[in-house]
DNA sequence: TCCATTTTTCATCAAGTGATGAAAAAGGGC
DNA sequence: GCCCTTTTTCATCACTTGATGAAAAATGGA
């Protein structure tokens, strides 16, 4: 019933330093993302996250206004950055391989920049990667919302691999592009399912053994798909 | 405002024939889960379901008591057709190609049953996949629930390609796994995401275009990361 | 036909929902 | 120190939520 008080200050009411006032919208988006990621946007109230952030739920309301808003800050907060990462990454391989590029190198490319944050960004990151993945699953709103947000970056992708492999038609590289995000996400989101699956054989928070999988499984996928698409079309 | 009285019969209250009675019970599981997978679990409440199936509230908990035992009940009712379309499908690949398998035909054995299931069983199984996906991305209780329903099929899987491919590691199969069913789940819940992203030119709802590349590019993903790690275990 | 059983409806509850207006507290500029 | 602005709290609203108990209607067996 009682609310946390993790962060915010202890007493009094009114305006405090300014410093504070930026740390306390920053602490409510966090609050929100962990608590958006963990049972969705309609499983979670407003209440329960000023109580997480250990602040009042008018707050809430005064900084960011509908519920809804609140959400879209959350997801808007971290796209930005993820965007350049990938964006950086990609057209750094691009420049350091001109001549030389393979479709693996382009895949790692792009997945890795999130692999690297993930692992290195902290808790804030692993929720937004769930929150992520959870929306490119809404089929209601979430396809427009990955579109609004993250359709340049998978462009550049396409286009950098058609450059790869010119005889690839576009129609296989969306549909491997797809594949490819399914398991990417699935991964990110870290459910721990594959834990209980294997056994502990494998573990979710392993992006290391990811890293040295996913890369060439994909890579293989799309070559596999480029090569038969030819040979039938060849063919037929 | 008011219920939308669809299929429930129009007159009286009362108890009507026995047939009508276990037709409003299907109507009611219809009708939350065309709800559920468009809208989750919490974006859901009992009066929609009600109104959408043309019922009383009071009903709902007649039939199911808790609205979460009413999820339950969606999930539950097509797993087990599910898993059993899946184990005809792999136990006949292995009786029929016992001395030749392949992992490509492994692999289609284990989606394919699911990819002709949504093509040909109507909207209600395209909800259901999209559940399903939902669930498979949900970190709080998702896992478990994938865990307690589909576990036995994915171990089959997994055996079966080891015997398949006996020199790959466990760990492999079960990363690779992951990485399918990410694959398999996004393309299942038809999100739409890929027509506006190709520009038109795929379409979420074209299983066979599909059929002709996912299954191959899955096979060829896990035939290269069994020969990397391999390799890499030999020259290590 | 009467009666026990099952199904359906109605009315309502207690708790919780998102949201807001106004007051209180705290700064900062002068 | 005074006043204007910003931030925070409080109290509360109008509505929705999941759930239930009891009454009403329909059924089927004797």
């Amino acid at each position: 019933m009682t609310a946390t008080k993790s962060r915010a200050r202890a007493g009094g009411r009114g305006r405090p330093s300014k410093a504070k006032g930026l740390d306390l919208k920053e602490t409510i988006l966090d609050a929100a993302e962990g608590l958006f990621a963990r049972h969705g946007f309609y499983g979670v109230t407003t209440r329960q996250v000023a109580a997480e952030a250990g602040v009042d739920t008018a707050l809430i309301h005064y900084y960011f206004g509908a519920k809804r808003e609140l959400f879209d800050a959350v997801f808007l907060r971290r796209a930005e950055i993820l965007n350049q990462a990938r964006e950086a990454s990609m057209n750094a391989y691009v420049k350091a391989n001109a001549g030389a590029m393979t479709v693996e190198g382009v895949i790692e490319a792009f997945i890795d920049p999130l692999l690297r944050i993930s692992q290195d960004g902290g808790q804030g990151w692993k929720s937004y990667f769930v929150l992520v993945a959870q929306v490119n699953n809404t089929p209601a709103w979430g396809g427009e919302t990955m579109t609004r947000f993250f359709d340049p970056v998978v462009h550049q992708l396409v286009e950098t691999l058609k450059s790869v492999r010119p005889e690839a038609a576009y129609r296989d590289l969306y549909w491997c592009y797809q594949f490819l995000t399914g398991s990417m996400m699935l991964t990110l989101s870290e459910t721990g399912r594959i834990d209980s699956l294997s056994e502990g054989e494998c573990h979710s928070s392993d992006l290391e053994s990811v890293r040295q999988r996913l890369f060439a499984y994909c890579a293989a996928g799309f070559e596999a798909v480029i090569a038969k698409q030819n040979k039938t079309l060849a063919s037929g």
